[in-house]
DNA sequence: CTTAAATACTTTTTT
DNA sequence: AGTATTTAAG
């Protein structure tokens, strides 16, 4: 292994080994090189065992990243290294030793929809109003103090009020409900470790043993629980090196608490601080912009970046009318960095604060066939039709999620309404048995004998796909379920474009567990069910599409592009919030800020509307973001409205140009056709299945989404060159 | 029990 | 504006 191409510090961080290391590094630093040397440098000089190491990263993809490039260096096998967000490492504990917590094995876990809905049938049980204790505030309220590491007996303690007082009960009630139902949320799935060692010193002893060098990764970001965590295993042999950087704490309202980095060495007892502050990554202009804005912040560790890399181009401030103008203007900007500057779309990211925002920017693209690709919003894995099957693959591996079981004891219908509903909860709480226990005998419930029929039905078909789970693979069971259920005449019974594309969701869901089971052989059913829990938006992200990246600024954090556009640099906006904040959130919005300009290499564009239109209201008047004002004035490319056009001459529009439009009757498609379609803009044929106007089209259009939609259904509009 | 219509809600960021 | 949830009619 060759470190000699690293810097002194870098070096110094790679080499030092015993005793706590805390390692400052600033954005595009080169933190990754070196952790990764890091790794390969305690296997291959120090003589440490891959499977003595655990390292811990911020998304998936980091994890695997971070593996392929550790294996590359040492040219060997590292498969046995533990690689992984916390939740995906405490999950991989927790599947072996949660049953000595009176846990099963085979537990679920519940995503923020699942525990919020567990909470709604606590709080309806309690019988408490719902205006007072609303469910998705009660959650927030209860994820809080377990990010805090408050029980709700000390809760109840400590409990002032009426609020708090009944806040604490329906925690209480809740955590009974997820032992009931056998099921963990991403609390729990940090918390329980803990309790693991504390309840059973010799598990703590055993993973100390197995982990006898720690790496952390994005240390500021890390919460209570996941202090405890690393500091529990890494007491006894004190081998714990962590990296981070203060100024892109980002995630303080998820419990995350920046003074576990800044107090590290109280923490972990004498320890070395490692500073690396030369940045690789972006011009001197970028980055003394960057700097203008967060060294305004107070309480931040004492450091500054520096580069050797050129001034740069000026960062460029675009005025726009709305968020329509704003979008056309962006996209006005992408093609001329397309065309005259020769850059590709995957070299381009445009970044906001809210994923609300994206929608107007994505209408635009869609529009002028601008390829791209969206981060977040509403994740594929939490769409209603791929949660609905989710939810049988889940029941049949634990019985005992009712969460599940609610979901879809009448999805498809099946003749199972609210009343039947209730009478297997109140029978099920009488016996204390699950629901499905319930419904295998239904003998004994006081339902009509069609939902008897009914309801042996149901059980009969999760028993039947429980008893072959273990032996079957994972699409084996997922494709017989679904004929089984026969969800594709469901959906295309249905007849609409939206039925169409929820079932294509589900063919896709269908595929990625295919392409799951590639990967291992011996995953099974139950492993495919925790990773997609576990799965980060970043993680579905494909870098290699020739596509521009909308994201949000938090999704953004530890990636690098040639060219940033920032949108919605408005008061209110970004910094997010009221009228009053409070100086430490502005501080955090400041950081994002931060972190925002920090991932761009070469350019940068700002944007900032003089009106919005929020919740579809008209728009409303606004006014520059302060963090504009930050910025000196004199790396400032001012861009006055309408002057977009001007930003380079030799722009060309003709491709965008209007094409004439002529209504066609469904049955003239050919293959070749270009067409434009009310919802995905324009695309083109690519194959036709059947003939007339029920003929089945699939259509690329732009953005990457491929569809097959039914003529006669689809309302195309033929687009005649 | 199912379907259609009315109304409430959304926009903080995510494991 | 678009979606989800609740209520009313069949």
């Amino acid at each position: 292994m060759n470190i000699d191409n690293l810097n002194k510090q870098q070096k110094e961080a790679v080499e030092l080994v015993g005793g706590p290391i805390l390692i400052f590094a600033g954005a595009g630093s080169g933190k990754t090189r070196v952790l990764t040397h890091k790794i390969a440098y305690l296997v291959q000089e120090i003589g440490l065992p891959p499977e003595n190491i655990l390292a811990v990263t911020f998304t998936n993809k980091a994890a695997d990243e971070m593996k392929q490039r550790v294996q590359k260096l040492l040219n060997m096998d590292v498969s046995s290294m533990s690689v992984g967000t916390f939740h995906s490492i405490s999950a991989r504990i927790l599947r072996r030793e949660i049953h000595a917590l009176g846990y099963d094995n085979n537990f679920v876990i519940y995503d923020q929809d699942d525990s919020k809905a567990l909470i709604k049938g606590v709080i309806r049980d309690m019988e408490l109003d719902e205006k007072t204790f609303v469910p998705k505030s009660i959650q927030g309220h209860v994820s809080k103090y377990k990010n805090q590491m408050v029980d709700y007996e000390y809760l109840n303690k400590t409990a002032t009020g009426y609020f708090d007082e009944k806040l604490s009960e329906i925690y209480m009630h809740y955590q009974r409900a997820l032992q009931g139902n056998n099921a963990l949320d991403f609390d729990d799935l940090l918390l329980k470790p803990l309790e693991l060692f504390s309840e059973h010193p010799s598990r703590l002893e055993f993973y100390q043993e197995k982990f006898k060098y720690v790496l952390v990764d994005e240390y500021q970001d890390t919460n209570r629980p996941q202090f405890e965590f690393v500091h529990a295993l890494s007491s006894k042999h004190r081998d714990i090196c962590v990296v981070g950087d203060d100024d892109q704490s980002i995630y303080s309202w998820r419990g995350a608490d920046v003074n576990n980095i800044l107090n590290f060495s109280e923490s972990f007892g004498d320890s070395n601080v490692i500073k690396l502050e030369q940045n690789y990554r972006s011009t001197q202009f970028i980055l003394d912009c960057a700097w203008s804005v967060v060294s305004r912040n107070s309480s931040r560790a004492e450091k500054k970046l520096w580069t050797e890399n050129e001034k740069g181009e000026k960062l460029s401030i675009i005025e726009c009318r709305d968020e329509r103008d704003e979008s056309w203007k962006i996209i006005k900007i992408i093609r001329n960095e397309s065309l005259n500057s020769n850059r590709s779309f995957d070299q381009i990211v445009i970044l906001y604060r809210t994923n609300a925002q994206s929608r107007a920017i994505e209408d635009a693209l869609r529009r002028e066939a601008v390829p791209y690709q969206i981060i977040g919003g509403t994740k594929f894995y939490e769409r209603k039709e791929i949660k609905d099957v989710l939810a049988y693959l889940r029941l049949i591996v634990n019985p005992n999620d009712g969460i599940s079981f609610d979901r879809i004891i009448n999805f498809p219908a099946r003749g199972i309404g609210k009343t039947s509903v209730e009478k297997i909860h109140s029978l099920a709480k009488e016996k204390d048995c699950s629901y499905l226990n319930v419904i295998s005998n239904p003998e004994g419930l006081d339902v009509g004998q069609k939902q008897k029929k009914s309801l042996k039905e149901f059980s009969d078909l999760i028993l039947k796909f429980k008893n072959s789970y273990e032996k079957l693979d994972a699409a084996t069971i997922t494709t017989d379920l679904l004929l089984d259920i026969n969800l594709k005449n469901y959906y295309e019974n249905q007849n609409t474009v939206e039925a169409q594309d929820r079932w294509s969701n589900v063919e896709e869901l269908l595929n990625s567990i295919v392409d799951f089971q590639d990967l291992k052989a011996d995953n099974n059913l139950s492993d495919f069910l925790e990773e997609v829990s576990l799965l980060t938006d970043i993680d579905r992200w494909n870098e290699a599409d020739k596509a521009v990246t909308l994201m949000t600024i938090h999704s953004a954090k530890g990636l690098e592009f040639p060219v940033v556009i920032m949108a919605g640099l408005e008061e209110g906006l970004f910094p997010l919030g009221g009228s009053s904040y409070e100086l430490e959130d502005l501080e955090e919005e400041r950081r994002l800020f931060y972190v925002a300009l920090t991932r761009a290499e070469k350019k940068v564009y700002l944007s900032h509307a003089n009106a919005r239109r929020r919740f579809g209201g008209p728009p409303m008047p606004t006014i520059q973001s302060r963090f504009l004002h930050e910025l000196p004035l004199e790396m400032l490319d001012q861009v006055e409205n309408n002057q977009v056009n001007k930003i380079k001459s030799s722009f060309n529009e003709e491709k965008i140009s209007i094409v004439p439009k002529i209504k066609s009757t469904a049955n003239e498609f050919s293959i070749g056709d270009q067409i434009e379609h009310k919802l995905f803009g324009r695309g083109k044929i690519l194959a036709i299945e059947g003939n007339g106007s029920a003929a089945k089209l699939t259509i690329q259009f732009s953005g990457n989404i491929r569809k097959k939609l039914i003529a006669k259904y689809a309302n195309l509009t033929q687009l005649k060159t």
